[in-house]
DNA sequence: CATCGATATTGTTCTAGTTCAATGGTTAAG
DNA sequence: CTTAACCATTGAACTAGAACAATATCGATG
């Protein structure tokens, strides 16, 4: 069986069949529904999901209640809690679906074992690292160095087709700044 | 010959002489005397560098000239303008000493070829690279949920004694403020 | 269709942090 | 010892964005 998750692999590195097959056999189906939590900050992560249908969030929440979203995972994205992941210590983000979701999960255990087995793999997700280091790197300083309205554009285009998924709000604690300026930025964009 | 890197290596994984020997075939040290620039946004980053003495930081700078530090590297620590290097395409970053440094510079190909000879160290740099992603993101998202002051607060317990090596001004532009302002916050610590 | 909860907009007031400008301190080079 | 370049501090005026509160809009559900 090719099951989605194959053509991504496909693009980063060759595998035999028996490999894939082995890959499959450490993977769990799951379904989340809009709304429902993945993982909560407290909760220990073992474990890493790809997403194959649907949308979800990763959020960080202060002492005061108020989130800023670190990353939305689509079709092909990775999630976790590196930080619980590594250590096996309390997560400090939640993980929260924004549509009905199918995920495919894998266990640290398994994960380790497929690393020992198909080095393949670590290779993989060294190189998936290291885009998302840099990825993040860079959404860093721009995040100190330019104005919201800045940020907002660059989102825009980089991501044309997440404003039409999510709502408002979600993109506001993603740029790191409230609903209400965000709802101005978008005033003074459209009027001039 | 056993040197600086070694630690850290058996630190993280296990491999034998002879591949140890192989690996310090393929550093080159160099030394970088203060405020030398490493590399240069709009150069290609073809190469990585372990920091065996001395310490550099790693920067942005926007289209008004003014920086963000993105980080400092000091013993132990691993630079490159991983954007660049993955991509070959021009940085976005500057590397600079602050003090007089030694460093091990690997190149690309090197590394590349180190990965296919002793896969151990597709694990180190994997891990390392999920121990530095945990890390940002931490950062990220406490950079935009924390005032200045708590961010200080955390800066100084983090890192209690890169105040003593670097200067003030340094220490704003990795907080993300002037330089102006970490003086008065710092002036508001001591009185009350 | 009606209703309820969640979401988006708008205006006002307020504040954390910036900008600019002036002053004094420190270090390094001649 | 002197000068210059750099660095930290202080204060005053300013601004991007927050907080609060009110209203308007959308969408799901009975």
């Amino acid at each position: 069986m090719k099951i989605g998750i194959d053509a991504y692999i496909d693009r980063c590195i060759s595998i035999r069949e028996d490999e894939r097959t082995y890959f499959h056999s450490l993977l769990a189906e799951r379904k989340v529904k809009k709304k429902e939590f993945l993982l909560k900050a407290g909760e220990i992560c073992d474990w890493e999901a790809f997403v194959t249908e649907g949308c979800l969030r990763v959020f960080y929440m202060d002492e005061n209640g108020s989130e800023v979203n670190l990353m939305f995972a689509t079709e092909d994205w990775w999630i976790s809690d590196l930080g619980s992941k590594i250590d096996q210590r309390p997560a400090e983000l939640y993980i929260q679906a924004l549509e009905d979701c199918s995920i495919l999960v894998i266990k640290n255990k398994n994960k380790e074992e497929l690393y020992a087995r198909v080095p393949a793999f670590e290779r993989l997700f060294r190189q998936l690292l290291e885009r998302a280091l840099s990825a993040l790197q860079h959404r860093f300083v721009t995040t100190i160095a330019q104005s919201a309205e800045q940020r907002y554009e660059d989102f825009l285009k980089r991501y044309p087709d997440l404003p039409r998924r999510i709502a408002q709000h979600h993109i506001a604690a993603y740029l790191g700044i409230t609903p209400e300026f965000l709802s101005k930025i978008r005033r003074r964009r459209v009027q001039g």
